[in-house]
RNA sequence: GGCCGAGUGGUUCAGUCGGUUAGAACGCCGGCCUGUCACGCCGGAGGUCGAGGGUUCAAGUCCCUUCUCGGUCGCCA
């Protein structure tokens, strides 16, 4: 026999007596007695017991390391004893010939297969070859390769091209840094890894390609978070020719809506269309804009009230409120509470609560005493109601107040129905903000979108006759349980509009040139009006997955340095690779 | 770069107020065991307590410095 005859994961009771060949990790032997032994035998597929029944057999492999690669031939047969927690529970292998494939060097392993999930994060991402044989941590590999095959058949289903686009491209002046990679034939120039396929895409609508799509790798050179990786990730990246907001919007549902609710850990999705929810309207309501819809808190404004019951933090200030019914947690954990908002905000936050007789009490209590009617009325307290309490500028207040309602979601389950994937859109962000540095007006996002009501717009912003501030864009980001999971845009595709945009910001046509020299080139060659978005896979992969982790769902993960513990990347390279690029290493470095 | 947390046999952790020979579970090695399936039972090996310095009669424990990892803020059009 050459080849397997079975996986490990497919023999039944209807193969008893078969004459078999199973290959695959030996994961565990245990030794009954002299001439007794039980070994499991593990591959992609599953496991299969094999039986060792005389003294040699169960010797040899007893001799054999864990986790080495094996061969079993031999004859299948029903089990004396089976087990109904295991696919192939009802039978076994009595071996004929046993084989080594690939021997495993030693007898103790950095983790055990199966419990690889605790070891430390750095021992796994270095054997990361044997945490990925754990079937936990490869399901979700498995997982993200059936999600994106998913993906791929209903984006062609609705007529999208999958097109691939450069990965040696040019340096683009906005954003993220760029990862570089130096100019071997051009002494002192570099290409740069894209941070996303935006302008390539918005160049193939200018050509006529009416709806592509890319499963695309984008590089961006930030620091990592437990919900972004460094250096790269995958998006799904689309776009629409003669499309606007609503096509984008209506696509990613018809595409999204299914992938949560066949592969989430959670059987309850959100129902397209997805609520839509202005950017101005969640920052009041929820003090982001990335809402949790899972808690069912919201924030109320209390300025009116309590600016002037002279609590010097209210004082000139907005005051935003969260008012939690029949709240229970302890002082204890209001305590952690507002120092975890502290730490996430550097803002303070405060609070009351109104006790079983509906007396204001704890916190600053004191200071709400004297308006206890109103602010009653006002926000529509009862009994048990906590409080929670932010201010400072409006936006600081809400941001403060946001965070605290998702901490107090955490806090209080009957709060937060965790177990369901909550879609929405934020639609209707602005189009300009003052920058925090510059105290000027800024692009708030990014200047491909189109501003709503277009040209008219801005001229009337450039003559005095509305606030630059109140410019809307037309953009949308895909919210899915606080998560910012896709961001998108209809562009602007008009040269006389971007110039006009770019105007406001105290920059100009040469600057757009500068810039973005292909796509202002190409859309004055007739470019179609477009629209389209970007939802990342990771993250998407991780809602899916319930892992808190995106490291979680990633083959080969690098760690919170960006380094690749496995392959030892970054590592330094000879003096001859760096001479032929022209590159000098200059000042203080690590070596290796 | 700032802040928070962690670092103790191969792995995951415990270690009280600074005080005997630093413990446990899993793994490993040896023995016993004829139906195990997280096999069981008995025995054994394995530790510069991340590193360096300090305080002390005495440091895993207290202090300082530093390294590594994770979380978070900055950052991420």
């Amino acid at each position: 026999m050459q080849n397997r005859t079975h996986t490990c994961g497919e023999l039944r009771l209807e193969n008893a007596g078969q004459k078999v060949k199973i290959v695959g990790w030996m994961e565990n032997v245990r030794v009954v007695g002299g001439n007794l032994a039980f070994v499991v035998v593990r591959d992609f597929y599953g496991t299969t017991q094999v039986v060792a029944e005389t003294e040699d057999m169960v010797a040899a492999f007893r001799a054999i390391n864990k986790e080495s690669t094996i061969s079993v031939e031999g004859v299948v047969r029903e089990r004396a004893s089976k087990n109904p927690k295991q696919a192939t529970g009802d039978i076994e292998i009595v071996p004929e010939k046993l084989e080594v494939l690939g021997r495993c060097r030693y007898n103790e392993l950095p983790f055990e297969i199966n419990r690889s999930r605790d070891a430390d994060e750095a021992t796994r991402l270095k054997y990361r070859f044997l945490d990925l044989r754990n079937p936990a941590v490869k399901h979700n590999i498995i997982l993200r390769c059936q999600v994106v095959a998913d993906i791929r058949r209903r984006m062609t289903e609705q007529g999208f091209l999958e097109i691939t686009t450069p990965i040696l491209t040019a340096s683009s002046p906005e954003g993220a840094r760029d990862y570089l990679v130096p100019a071997r034939k051009h002494p002192g120039k570099f290409y740069a890894l894209p941070q996303a396929p935006q302008q390539f895409k918005q160049l193939l609508m200018t050509s006529g390609f009416d709806r592509y799509f890319q499963i695309a790798p984008c590089f961006r050179d930030e620091d990592a978070r437990g919900d972004r990786t460094p250096g790269e990730f995958y998006q799904l990246d689309m776009e629409m020719a003669f499309a606007e907001q609503d096509d984008v919007l209506g696509v990613l549902e018809t595409v999204l809506q299914p992938v949560f609710e066949n592969f989430g850990i959670y059987k309850r999705v959100s129902q397209a269309p997805f609520k839509r929810i202005p950017y101005r309207e969640a920052m009041e309501r929820y003090g982001t804009d990335k809402p949790d819809l899972r808690i069912d808190l919201e924030i109320q404004d209390a300025t009116a009230l309590l600016q002037n019951i002279g609590f010097g933090p209210f004082e000139g200030n907005t005051v935003k409120a969260v008012v939690v019914s029949d709240f229970n947690a302890t002082r204890k954990q209001i305590d952690k509470l507002c120092s975890d908002v502290e730490v996430q905000t550097a803002q303070k936050s405060y609070w009351f609560r109104l006790d079983e007789k509906g007396e204001i009490v704890g916190g600053i209590a004191k200071f709400v005493q004297p308006v206890k009617e109103q602010i009653v009325a006002a926000l529509g307290l009862k009994p048990g109601c906590f409080v929670g309490l932010a201010a400072g500028k409006l936006a600081v207040a809400q941001k403060t107040a946001g965070v605290m309602r998702s901490k107090l979601g955490v806090l209080c389950p009957e709060h937060m129905d965790r177990e369901q994937y909550a879609l929405c859109w934020i639609v209707d962000f602005p189009m300009y903000e003052i920058g925090e540095e510059s105290g000027e007006l800024e692009f708030c996002h990014n200047p491909f979108s189109m501003p709503a009501g277009g040209l008219e717009t801005l001229l009337k912003a450039e003559r005095g006759e509305m606030d630059p501030l109140d410019i809307m864009a037309n953009q949308y980001d895909l919210v899915i349980n606080g998560y910012e999971s896709a961001s998108g845009a209809v562009r602007n595709h008009d040269p006389e509009i971007m110039i006009k945009a770019f105007e406001l910001v105290r920059l100009g046509e040469e600057d757009v040139k500068k810039k973005f020299p292909a796509m202002y080139n190409a859309f004055c060659y007739g470019a179609p009006p477009h629209a389209g978005a970007a939802p990342g896979i990771d993250r998407m992969v991780m809602l899916l997955t319930g892992e808190e982790s995106i490291r979680e769902v990633i083959t080969f993960p690098m760690n919170q340095k960006a380094q690749d513990v496995m392959m030892d990347a970054p590592s330094e390279v000879t003096q001859k690779q760096l001479d032929e690029l022209h590159i000098a290493i200059v000042g203080e470095v690590e070596k290796d």
